[in-house]
DNA sequence: GTGTTTGCAAACAATTTGCAGAATT
DNA sequence: AATTCTGCAAATTGTTTGCAAACAC
């Protein structure tokens, strides 16, 4: 299955790479959507996927549910607010000992793992307190 | 709103404090259902999510988009194999986030994270080696 | 009696899929 | 020409909800 160009796809991927705020099916769907007024949602979803598979972007988990999209493939964290659902990305060392730790004493094979934080965001932290 | 006792409510708690096995709701209705063989999935669904909401039990996410319920309410991590969607617990004592967490520069408040650890479980490992 | 819980079915939300036609190689 | 990709709609999956009757207090 050879990979073929598609209009749709790259504007997609282009959308994407513009975000830092890890937009999901839905919203990559209605921003593309003005540029391609007849595209599906299912060749989002199937695009979404597709990038997904090949490494060039990653779908993220934050436990609502939902998938978000993150043209950013390099190790890093995530956090979700609690009240508006936005999510950030987090700067964070990590030691990468977590997995190791997991391993010891377990009978199987650990090969990875998901850590995300929740909270209040920093517009919803203040709003909060006014 | 007061609670009030319910057959079902304590049969679909009886169940989970039975298991390790983190089932889903569908697990808990297919279960309960032997000894309730009218209940409804929606009364599954809403005791779950009363006793979660009370803290008797705790709906885990380990990231394949369904919800699985734990008995045990105390602090702990989650492993789920990739073949088989097995569920199990991994004794691993705290990785110090907390540390990690104080360590970041970040304008909003954190209330907690989510880790959980995928992988093959000891079966599929000992399967595929074989 | 008042208020909570149930069973049922319908509603939902996110995502996937079958298919015939259009686009890419 | 062969194959991949698209739009559309219908199908799936996990979960929630509206309602009248049943149950608990």
């Amino acid at each position: 299955m050879a990979l073929k160009y598609s209009r749709q796809r790259e504007a997609i991927k282009e959308f994407l790479s513009t975000r830092k705020d890890h937009p999901t099916a839905d919203m990559v769907y209605t921003q593309v959507r003005k540029e391609f007024p007849n595209i599906s949602l299912g060749t989002v979803y199937r695009n979404l996927t597709l990038l997904a598979e090949t490494g060039e972007i990653s779908r993220i988990n934050v436990g609502d549910g939902i998938d978000h999209f993150d043209p950013d493939t390099s190790e890093h964290y995530h956090f979700q607010c609690k009240k508006c659902g936005c999510v950030q990305d987090l700067k964070l060392e990590h030691t990468g000992k977590t997995n190791e730790l997991a391993a010891m004493q377990f009978d199987g094979e650990i090969m990875g793992s998901v850590t995300y934080f929740y909270g209040l965001c920093g517009k919803c932290k203040e709003a909060r307190n006014s």
